[in-house]
DNA sequence: TTGTAAGCGTTATCAT
DNA sequence: ATGATAACGCTTACAA
């Protein structure tokens, strides 16, 4: 009954009189040994119930076939499908996940990059804390030549690659539309801009803002951790401004601080978007559901995820030569919705 | 440059000429080891960037301090909760998550299973496929005694534990909620009927129609996936049915269907909660974005995903009770809002 | 095509 | 309190 010893490819070769080594390259399908013999072991394996020890294989070769993600939070729509997206690619590959949360702190974030190193990861997959200033604490990694991909949230280092959007050019475009449906005083809620995100989303806001010789304005630039209520606290901060002063339009660096403002806004009367358009980033699935419908950025999580796995599965299989550049940028397109046709609505009112 | 020999527990020990055995228990802060060389130890470590051999401690200690977690899909809301929770929780006690996704499909789960358990994780998470019918597949989990928790599509087995929450009674409560309104035709939503889940939840309904006797037709129960489409899908089938058939409510077993269906409605000029009340199940963030907001119950996936994990690491070092009992169930209680109160409404017209 | 034997880095078991 | 030594189960030169 407590059947407890493991079974191991000495039990194996014993059954067939032949050597652990060959059972070893048997189970691994190597040419180097007969078919014959091969079945054989096939066959002996399955009976006697083997289940290969993967740190006895890993002690000895060295690799893992495991990779650490470690990300900020692994509870929003966006980030559980980037994870979806590696998960995918990464078991197509014979490749398992660790995933790790840093819940925004560069403290957990740097203990957790220590176990991952300690569990010999192949490879990690990182999205950094809002707060994390440098990445010293990947250093053991670098050292080793253990390869590190930045996705979302990066930082630029030479011997490592990113998977990024164009934050930039989203958010000007994005910026743009608003100005062009006849929006001149434009808020924009944003995160911390340490993150290349938000950095990058400001920056485009600015200069779309110059572009069209609309001034900026500091009390038009919310910095947040962009929770749902610090969505409601923008909406209070238009509230509490006189009429005159107040924007006529809001793009908030994700979506959720959006829906939160509209829904806050809209309960005090507000029309969306007449009295303020509205455009968010993610598309979330609420975007699609408040009303009127949140114009938004496609962000492609289960698309990045992907890409950052395979990319880095090629890089550890030698056969990718997408490492030669530093930095993958994927599309993300404007999704152009409701919330944000300050002229169309004007027209069907 | 090309520092690329491991630093092991014999480097230590060789610069402290003390025995490898001593720098293992040094390590590991034994008090068998005098607190001056633990010192010493934990310093030369330091200084040679010593960073210890997770397998091949493993192979000899037997433990992994990893858990494996299998679920349909990792990019939910209600399951990337469970797995924050989760990871929350294990990482408090030291252990690490390989998570993977079957993806809904059986054949998946039986290998994710396989190779978790050739990765050695300690125990096991899961929460079943849709289509699986049976477990064969944790078999080598349960014949070498690692421990297995199902959560929320759980299974019954004598050597496992369940963590769930009561779905009989929460459809039961909702149904009767809307019985309560004065719903008379409720439709339910519900998926595969193989998972406790979607089978509890139908038989709280039914039982709910049961008990103040309304009829239980066949056409008023709808078996999908639960996807947006589903809930669209539903919606016109709600538009083909004579006027006179149509239900004046419905119970959705999720969120995302219930307010797909819903807004299906609303464009095809149905008042909500008046021409058809509704809930959903899960408490997932669009239900409180979509108007009228959405009754449903607050599926608290956090607590779920630690609770689970907690008892798992108990059980694991043998601090636990509470795997005595075969099963724990959580608390879910309804959040009734604007969508069902269909009195409420009528009154205020 | 197969076998031999050394070794991966740690920990457990005895000793001392 | 510390040391010597033998595992743990697998892979991989090298030999045959």
């Amino acid at each position: 009954m407590a059947e407890n010893r493991e079974v191991t490819i000495y039990d194996i070769a014993k059954h067939l009189n032949i050597s652990a080594a060959t059972v070893s390259r048997g189970l691994k399908n190597s040419p180097a040994v007969s078919k014959n013999t091969r079945k054989k072991i096939a066959e002996v394996a399955l009976e006697l119930g083997y289940q290969s020890n993967t740190f006895a294989s890993s002690l000895r070769s060295k690799t893992t076939k495991t990779l650490g993600v470690l990300v900020p939070r692994l509870n929003s729509h966006f980030m559980s499908s980037v994870l979806a997206g590696m998960e995918k690619a990464a078991n197509k590959h014979g490749y398992n996940l660790i995933i790790a949360q840093s819940l925004e702190e560069a403290e957990n974030e740097k203990q957790n990059a220590d176990t991952m190193f300690n569990k010999r990861v192949d490879g990690l997959l990182i999205s950094l804390a809002y707060d994390t200033r440098n990445i010293n604490h990947l250093e053991p990694f670098f050292k080793r030549n253990i390869p590190v991909v930045f996705f979302d949230r990066v930082y630029s280092h030479p011997s490592s690659i990113s998977v990024v959007i164009n934050n930039y050019d989203a958010a000007y475009k994005i910026t743009k539309h608003l100005i062009d449906q006849g929006c001149q005083r434009i808020m924009h809620i944003g995160g911390n801009l340490l993150r290349n995100v938000y950095k990058d989303r400001f920056d485009g806001y600015r200069q779309a803002l110059k572009d069209h010789d609309l001034p900026f304005q500091d009390k038009m630039h919310l910095i947040s951790e962009l929770s749902e209520k610090d969505g409601t606290a923008a909406a209070k901060h238009i509230l509490s401004m006189p009429a005159a002063k107040r924007p006529d339009a809001v793009f908030s660096a994700n979506d959720t601080s959006a829906v939160y403002c509209m829904m806050a806004l809209k309960a005090a009367g507000f029309h969306i978007p007449h009295d303020v358009a509205f455009a968010g980033f993610n598309n979330d699935p609420i975007s699609k559901v408040i009303e009127p419908n949140l114009t938004t950025v496609d962000y492609a999580g289960e698309t990045m995820g992907n890409i950052a796995v395979t990319n880095l599965i090629n890089h550890l299989q030698g056969t990718g030569n997408l490492y030669s550049t530093n930095s993958i940028t994927l599309r993300a397109d404007l999704i152009i919705r409701a919330s944000s046709l300050k002229n169309e609505v004007q027209k069907t009112k």
